[in-house]
Formats: C-alpha cells, sequence, structure tokens
DNA sequence: GAGTTTTCCCATGTTACCTCA
DNA sequence: AGTGAGGTAACATGGGAAAAC
C-alpha cells in the first residue's frame, strides 16, 4: 500500500512477482513488469495500471475479507489489441473493498483525497463477478469530487506526465488508464467545442462578408450604368478639353470606385483585419504539450 | 549514418452505458 | 413504465515521434 511513496524513489524496478504471470503474458517482455511490484514513477503508464491493481489486491490481502475476484483480474486478459499489448485489463472490476482498503490504507492522508466509491465500480464488480469477466462493460460514472479535481488538474495541464497521471490516479483512487481516458475524452469535448465555436465565428463571417458582396455588387453596377449613360453627370470634364489630365469622373466618385474595386478585388491587410483567419486548430497548433513529450524514464 | 522495428502516446471515431426529460 | 436524446467512460484504430536494433 505504500508503493506510491516510492515512486521514483527506486533507482531500478524491483521485480518482486507475488503472484504467477498470466499465461497470455508468457514470453512478453512486461511479464515482470504487469505483476512486479516496486515499479518506479519512471515506468511505464501501464505499469502503473498494474501497480495500482497490485495496490488494491494488496489492500484486499491485508484485509480481513478475502477477495473471491483475485485471479479473475490477475489472469485473463483482454482479447483487444491494445489490451493484449498492454498487458492489462482495464476493464477488470476493481473490487469495492480493495478500493475501501485503499482509502483506509496506512499511507499519508495528503496522498488520498476521500472519494466516495461510485455506485459504477461495485456494479461492475458485481456484473464481473456473474460474466465471468466476460466483456460486459460497466459504465463508471465518476464522482462530482473526482470530476473537478480532473477538470482542475486538466485547467492546469492538458495533458499528463506518468507522474501527474500516477498521482492523480492515486488521489481520486482511480486506475492510471482511467485517468488517461478522462483526459483524451476531455480533450476531445474542448476540441468539438472549439470547433462549434470556430464554425459559427465563420459563419458569421461569412454571412456579413455576403452582406458586403451584395452592397458592393450593387454599387459596381451602378457605376456601370452611370459609365454606359451618353452623358455620364460628371463626365462634363471630357466635354471641355480637360479629358487628358482628369478623371472621367468626379473625385469622390474615383475615389468610391477605388476603393470599391480594392475591397473587391484584393482584401488587403483591412480585410484580414477585419476577419481575423479562423483559428483552426487552435486547441492543438503550436501548443507544446500535443507534442511528444520526453520520456521520463530513465 | 541510414533504414527498420518497437514502443509509446495521442487524436479521432465509435460503442455502450447511464441519466434525464 | 417505456423511450429517445444527450453526455460520457471505455474502447479501437491509425499515425507520429522517439528509442532501440
Amino acid at each position: 500500500m505504500e508503493l506510491e511513496l516510492s515512486l521514483g524513489d527506486l533507482p531500478a524496478p524491483v521485480k518482486a512477482n507475488t503472484m504467477p504471470a498470466p499465461a497470455t503474458c508468457q514470453g512478453e517482455d512486461h511479464d515482470d513488469l504487469a505483476l512486479g511490484l516496486g515499479v518506479t514513477a519512471t515506468e511505464r503508464a501501464d505499469q502503473d495500471n498494474q501497480r495500482t491493481s497490485m495496490e488494491t489486491l494488496e489492500g484486499e490481502a491485508d484485509s480481513d475479507e478475502a477477495c473471491p475476484k483475485l485471479s479473475v483480474r490477475a489472469s485473463p486478459l483482454r482479447q483487444t489489441a491494445s489490451a493484449n499489448l498492454r498487458g492489462f485489463d482495464v476493464n477488470a472490476a476493481i473490487p469495492v473493498d480493495g478500493r475501501a482498503s485503499m482509502a483506509r490504507s496506512s499511507s499519508p492522508p495528503s496522498m488520498h483525497m476521500e472519494v466516495p466509491v461510485t455506485q459504477g465500480v461495485d456494479e461492475e464488480a458485481s456484473e464481473d463477478e456473474e460474466n465471468g469477466g466476460g466483456r460486459v462493460r460497466k459504465k463508471l460514472r465518476l464522482s462530482k469530487e473526482q470530476s473537478a479535481f480532473l477538470e482542475d488538474s486538466f485547467k492546469e495541464h492538458n495533458t499528463l506526465t506518468l507522474e501527474q497521471k500516477s498521482r492523480l490516479a492515486n488521489r481520486l483512487s482511480l486506475r492510471p488508464r482511467q485517468v488517461e481516458v478522462w483526459f483524451q475524452n476531455r480533450r476531445a469535448r474542448t476540441k468539438l467545442k472549439q470547433t462549434e465555436a470556430d464554425c459559427e465565428h465563420l459563419k458569421r463571417h461569412c454571412e456579413a462578408l455576403a452582406r458586403e458582396n451584395r452592397k458592393l455588387q450593387r454599387e459596381v453596377a451602378e457605376l456601370r450604368a452611370y459609365g454606359r449613360a451618353p452623358y455620364p453627370p460628371y463626365n462634363h470634364h471630357l466635354l471641355s478639353g480637360f479629358s487628358t489630365v482628369l478623371p472621367a469622373a468626379c473625385p469622390s466618385c474615383v475615389a468610391t470606385t477605388h476603393s470599391t474595386i480594392a475591397a473587391v478585388s484584393s482584401p488587403g491587410p483591412a480585410a484580414s483585419t477585419l476577419f481575423p483567419r479562423p483559428r483552426f486548430g487552435a486547441f492543438t497548433a503550436g501548443h507544446p504539450v500535443l507534442r511528444r513529450q520526453p520520456s521520463t524514464t530513465l
């Protein structure tokens, strides 16, 4: 139960297996890690999963109540590629007893936030038991405290380092994988909302541009009509011998025409100021944390 | 040093479950 | 009580990047 205190303290993973490796993991590189105790915070996130799992298992072992699902969670791995890769069944239920015992653990109080065990976990455990660990996905509902804490963390940093992930998982009595998934989903939701906002923004600009365009078209049509008239209102200069030096229209019309043409033909910097570039990809563009972070593995 | 493989993380899309009107 | 919509946790997949070979 004190494993979390040793995060990062161990110079090398101490692979003290207390349980036999699952048959499906034989020969894989993570075999030891999958069941090992004493992994450091610099180990893989999946090992964090397993570490948390082991904490739970240990908590169950510490408690007086025997855990009937010990073998269930230790052995059958999911048939999915990712699960096999990771070597850990994220859907494997963490028995309420185990989670509760974590909250009651002898770890320093500061490392834990007392999070009420959600109903979903309880059901998950019993359901899993009923289905023999079958592929029944029971939905865990995070408590308000858990969600709020995750939200706060997300505001600080929308991606996680291994250490942050495991610390959050410990604090919220969740599996690191759950924290990871929550952050992924949260990023997706943020991006979706940003995209919707961008879309609305563009829509309004598009409508404004359409209105402006119609107005300019009318002005152009009017100017052309003036140009075709036998005696345009301001073309008296042409008739008085100044045609070589004077414009064909009065200065105000010329100014209007030039500005109109300029506005129609090329937006120029003024237009870009008026309608700034849409913030597509605002969520990811240039965001340092969305680029691959340097591995914290020592 | 270049090429290939492995490993990890992420974005994205989907599924399944839960809640609520 | 039944139901559909919306929210969201969990999952699947593919790609990029770095490390390992």
